[in-house]
DNA sequence: TAGGCCATCTGGTCCT
DNA sequence: AGGACCAGATGGCCTA
């Protein structure tokens, strides 16, 4: 959709001066409008990669789609939120309890394991997930 | 070919 | 006034 042209472009005829300035103005503004909003969205999409590669994937070969990938991300942390809750209640230290979930992850019997990095420490955390659509939970 | 997903454009609204 | 954000419209690409 084009900015509406001044009549005087429309039918071929002499235009004012001011009315072409105000024109031009106005689809100058609509330029580097429509750039800002290129560059936001691609700021957005970038966002949407990170997010996906933090995300389990759950042995897809095609990645996830934005909404997919907020529905992914909740369950994740929903997820996440549980192992933590869990290891409170744990006698053992939040170190040990964590441990022993890798340990126990260690087994091939677990198809897709998910790799989490830190970015405060040199250490990963496992866990495996089972996606169901709308849910996925922790497999212990 | 229909439906899903996406990028882009656009006008409106709100904020600084 | 200019920029950020948002939602609707539109067209392209891909897949079942």
């Amino acid at each position: 959709m084009k900015p509406c042209t001044p009549t005087c472009v429309d039918m071929g005829s002499e235009c004012d001066p001011r009315d072409l300035e105000k024109f031009q103005t106005v689809v100058r503004k609509r330029v580097a409008a429509n750039a800002r909003e290129r560059k936001r969205m691609q700021g957005l999409n970038t966002a949407f990669d990170q997010l996906r590669k933090v995300v389990p994937q759950w042995g897809q070969d095609k990645k996830l789609s934005k909404y997919e990938t907020l529905q992914m991300a909740l369950s994740y942390i929903m997820a996440l939120n549980r192992i933590l809750n869990d290891s409170r209640k744990n006698s053992a230290s939040h170190r040990q309890w964590l441990d022993l979930q890798y340990d126990s992850l260690q087994s091939e019997s677990y198809p897709c394991i998910v790799t989490y990095s830190s970015p405060n420490e040199n250490e990963c955390m496992y866990t495996s997930f089972s996606y169901h659509h709308e849910d996925f939970q922790v497999l212990t």
